[in-house]
DNA sequence: TAGATATATAACTAATAAGTTAAAAGGTGA
DNA sequence: TCACCTTTTAACTTATTAGTTATATATCTA
């Protein structure tokens, strides 16, 4: 699976997002951020390696806790990229671009 | 499900994306659209479908064809959104804004 | 070393998703 | 009306996902 599919498929989840929105204010033990949600933490360890196989999330342990981080390039590039691809107002432009360059 | 779950759950699919890229470039009819893919016409149908329910594409009967098109709003703004929630950038953003606020 | 805490993995279940083929519904035109 | 074309719906199969509990692994501390 390349990298945008799985960042899409990361994305896909509620609980997922939920997680990156609480990373995204800083970094969090596994255990913290599982003590926010009302399922297992085996799940949200599950939830937290999706994250981190679509390389939006980095991991570090720190003694007998492993902490967990934002990676915003990933997720911002990735999802920049495909407005890019999709958006009409950007695809609007690019034709215009091309239209200029086909002047010369 | 509520409105951005749905776009997160439509844009989990290759294919979805892939026909959102092509909707993007003009309004196309089914049929024309499942030519482009190798699997078969009722697939294709069904994952327009689920496009139109999160609001991604609209649809309009034209004869015995029916026409799809990109709903941009929707798509841009959820992605924005989503976006200004989670990036970090934005977030310092925010947090800045709300220390300058919190001098008044 | 033993016991406690933090996290990950294994084994399993239930629900969902994505595809298939066959049939129905909507529309055109002789 | 009948034959034809386009699209959707139905019924079904298979694979995947998200959760569960139980167990294993890693680390800290007494």
């Amino acid at each position: 699976m390349s990298s945008p599919d799985k960042v899409f498929e990361a994305l896909a989840s509620t609980t997922r997002r939920r997680i990156l929105a609480y990373l995204s204010e800083g970094p969090l033990s596994a255990g913290v951020v599982a003590a926010r949600f009302e399922m297992s933490q085996p799940a949200i360890s599950k939830h937290l390696s999706i994250l981190e196989a679509a390389d939006l999330i980095w991991k570090k342990r720190e003694g007998q806790f492993v902490k967990y981080g934002m990676k915003a390039d990933n997720l911002g590039g990735t999802l920049a990229k495909f407005m890019q691809d999709v958006c009409p107002p950007s695809r609007a432009l690019k034709a215009e671009r091309r239209a200029e360059n086909e002047q010369d």
